[in-house]
DNA sequence: GTCACCTTAGAAG
DNA sequence: CTTCTAAGGTGAC
């Protein structure tokens, strides 16, 4: 059985992306469908319990503070009860990767003592719900090349230019 | 069961 | 240098 999740669009210059919240906190968050930036649509709210909006202030100001190259400031809970152990200890590494910092795929391995599953680290990566807040974007492959993503390459590219990294 | 995936170290050519 | 291989977790088929 599965919490059905409250949706909650987030309009930003970027693009307008699209966040979730479980009864635990932000759930899941997705990138924009594709182009049409358009700044400062407005959402009816009505529906939604005073938490949860509670929660959305937080996401909105954190994600607008991270595609305008500053620190997000504060984040919302997250509900991360949808993955596996071991994705959720993969997602809590990459938490603590701090901003304008990159790691390898390898090196999140073995800080999950796991230092041969270096693509099941890659696949938990792929299988992050929520993107930008849980950097992803932040590891690299080994040599510092960029290695894939699946919101598209053009923006993990941008998420860590916008960090100052440089490669 | 098999395959593909946001990988990587190492061995061989 | 390039190419090939094996190894790990997980979900799709």
């Amino acid at each position: 059985m599965k919490t059905p999740l409250v949706e909650l669009p987030v309009s930003t210059c970027a693009g307008q992306f699209i966040t979730r919240y479980s009864k635990k906190g932000l759930a899941e968050l997705d990138f924009p469908p594709v182009g049409t930036p358009r700044c400062g649509v407005r959402t009816s709210q009505r529906d939604v319990p005073t938490e949860v909006r509670r929660w959305h202030q937080a996401t909105v100001a954190a994600l607008k503070n991270v595609l305008a190259g500053r620190s997000p400031g504060k984040f919302p809970p997250f509900d991360l009860s949808s993955g596996t152990t071991f994705q959720r200890k993969v997602w809590n590494t990459l938490r603590k990767i701090v901003r304008g910092q990159t790691k390898s795929y390898g090196e999140i391995a073995r800080a999950v003592d796991k230092a041969k599953a270096v693509r099941a680290v890659g696949g938990a990566c792929g299988a992050n719900p929520i993107p930008i807040f849980v950097p992803c974007h932040r590891v690299l492959a080994a040599n510092k090349k960029l290695g894939g993503f699946s919101g598209g390459l053009n923006w993990k590219r941008e998420l860590l230019k916008r960090e100052g990294v440089k490669f």
